[in-house]
DNA sequence: TCCCTTGCTACGATTATCGTAGCACGACGC
DNA sequence: GCGTCGTGCTACGATAATCGTAGCAAGGGA
């Protein structure tokens, strides 16, 4: 058991503590999935332009975090292909749209230091 | 140099693309950094306190989201001690309250599953 | 001095994520 | 039938993030 990513057959973490909101924030908390639920705010996408839209994710994790986004209810597989958000899903992300403008003064505050240091990649 | 969870000197993914919302929902998608933004949303906490509210984190990633938090210009360290949030972070925070509203609901549409599979734990 | 708490770090072990390649299935044209 | 394309999805070795335990230096009382 635990296939590879494991996330799929662990459950969300924190359930058990009975607050969903401890649940809800583990899961968006994983890498990726902040940002599958930004990409599928318009339109469905194919599981291969998604990951073009997600950067070139890899697809261990984009079909992990896939499989979790849609055992907790925020996004299913169309019967002709393509993920696309569920109501649910479609709820949450309008939740996280004020994000947006956030971040553009997030920007506007300079904290965004200037000079890129990506050096590990 | 980059030290040991090297995330302090590594800048956040995605700030090159010119989309500060890449950057922040990269930021926001390291473990742990939702929960800990959470958990000081009422009051300033001390690193250990703040350590046992998140569930016993590890320190070595609680120093480090700390560090990605304070770079970021969310939270600062008080005089006399103690984390808390800066009145950007307390509006990143507030951009997050209807989450938890959300995750009730969520709860009450039964997708978090009834039983508990935490199998690997 | 002793004790306690603060923020913070070292370091080996474990886990998640990455990157490349590939599978099975179905729809198309020929 | 046959090849070619796209779909969702997986295997697996390599790399990076996270965990867990222990511990440091500095400061504040008693």
């Amino acid at each position: 058991m635990a296939k590879q990513a494991g996330s799929t057959t662990r459950g969300v973490r924190g359930s058990r503590t009975g607050r969903p909101i401890m649940a809800l924030l583990d899961l968006l908390g994983r890498r990726w999935t902040l940002r599958i639920l930004w990409e599928l705010r318009d339109a469905p996408l194919t599981s291969r332009s998604l990951r073009t839209a997600c950067d070139e994710v890899s697809p261990t994790v984009l079909q992990a975090r896939l499989d979790d986004l849609r055992e907790a209810g925020f996004v299913e597989l169309g019967e002709g292909g393509g993920y696309g958000l569920t109501p649910l899903g479609r709820d949450l992300c309008e939740t996280f749209m004020p994000l947006h403008r956030f971040a553009e003064r997030w920007k506007g505050s300079s904290r965004l230091r200037g000079r890129d240091e990506l050096r590990s990649r």
